[in-house]
DNA sequence: AAGTGGTCTAGACCACTGA
DNA sequence: CAGTGGTCTAGACCACTTG
């Protein structure tokens, strides 16, 4: 009866922003039982299935999880998963081709493109990022290089890797499985990043894998400090919105 | 018409993976129209609420979106956006403490916490980090002492941050910032890791904040090469679950 | 047996987009 | 205008948990 009706607002986002509210406020921590269903439905004089609908509504944002027979329990909240963008192509950022070639894997590339012993090639592409026109990071990716396959051009369009690659084909029908670690410059790159033996880089490498876990593509990105920043969130400051 | 029927499967939970196979298979690519929910109906001779619900599900994972008088379209995956794991506790990961002292925070502990000029004391709290045994990590956490609260100590249980703090109260009511740097060992941290001048350390750093983005506590890890690696994921590998 | 959530239906009205 | 999705209802049957 303590109920606001008549706005223009859906009923259902009512019931939820109610009940989120006392989630945040801590009126119920993680563990407490919500009330029943056919409570909500007589306290806010709505149907069952719209009251399903806020409750669904805060299950998909990970406030609530429910157990059948018992109730909706309030979620402790997940805040060791972070949400973090690594954007490929940035407004700024600039791209520029150092080299095309194909070459016989070195181990560590064998390794993440799950290639066996076989003799076999892949296609390596190599770039150079710059942020607004500074030298920001150096960008390393492999193809498998098959030779039924079309000509190297057509992989090349396909690697630019999966943001473009995914506006061609099925771009559901993979994942990406991302690692970060630090790594000292070794002389190589050293040259190309023109920093010295002491610098330590933000080292990304990214595997592209299909759904039933064959490798398609693997990417290393070496990101000059002070430059390269990763950042994430979790928690529930973001609207839900996809994944 | 090309419908099996009566399996124990709920009807909603068929009609989503038949739409979503065709969008794993590419039949239906980013940017495609879906058929309506009316011509869902007829095909699965479902009701439209049945119908909406399979969509609703397509929808939260991210493979669909709607938009009213037009139609559901297949949305464009975020390849670059990733779900990352970073456990403040697991199984095998053991915490020695340090040093529990209340100081003059540095200009970058200031910053990190948005204290302004006027002299304020935090808390300090160092910690090692050690996985099966083996140096892991260096970890240091901060949090404003604020002369009005409590005791060091019940602040000393806030300050193994979100997971423990999240247990005590409405821990919904904040989320975390993490970013990631790698940075090279400096003396002093060179000798608390036990490692050279030339070790690049990967760098974690995470604020805590409240929903009004005041800053609750503020946190640095200094992770060891070799030992430390950051695993995220991006694309539909894994139930969509939570956040 | 009573209460809980999970699924499903057949209708209704609305606001919006498009021809 | 007909078609689309967005909201909402009042019922129904089920499987599950708890006393």
């Amino acid at each position: 009866m303590n109920i606001k009706k008549n706005t223009g607002e859906p009923v259902y986002l009512v019931i939820a922003k109610s009940l989120k509210e006392m989630i945040i406020k801590g009126v119920l921590n993680p563990g407490n039982l919500l009330p029943s269903e056919n409570y909500l439905v007589n306290q806010f004089e709505a149907s069952r299935e719209t009251v399903r609908k806020s409750l669904k509504s805060l299950e998909t944002e990970g406030y609530i999880h429910s157990q059948p027979g018992k109730g909706y329990y309030v979620s402790t909240p997940k805040h060791n998963q972070f949400l973090l963008n690594f954007a490929e192509e940035s407004e700024n950022l600039q791209a520029k081709f150092k080299n095309i070639t194909v070459i016989y894997p070195t181990l560590e590339v064998q390794l993440a493109l799950g290639i066996g012993e076989k003799k076999k090639k892949v296609i390596e592409i190599s770039k150079t990022l710059w942020l607004k026109g500074e030298l920001f990071a150096y960008d390393l990716k492999y193809l498998p290089y098959d030779k039924g396959q079309p000509s190297i051009e057509s992989e090349i369009n396909y690697a630019v890797f999966p943001d473009i690659a995914a506006a061609k084909t099925a771009p559901f029908a993979f994942y990406t499985k991302m690692e970060i670690t630090a790594e000292t410059a070794s002389a190589p790159i050293q040259k190309i990043l023109n920093c010295s033996s002491d610098t330590s880089l933000l080292v990304v490498s990214r595997f592209i894998m299909g759904r039933d876990e064959d490798i398609i593509g693997y990417g290393k990105q070496y990101i000059l400090p002070n430059q390269g920043k990763l950042i994430g969130y979790s928690g529930y400051q973001k609207d839900p919105g996809s994944i």
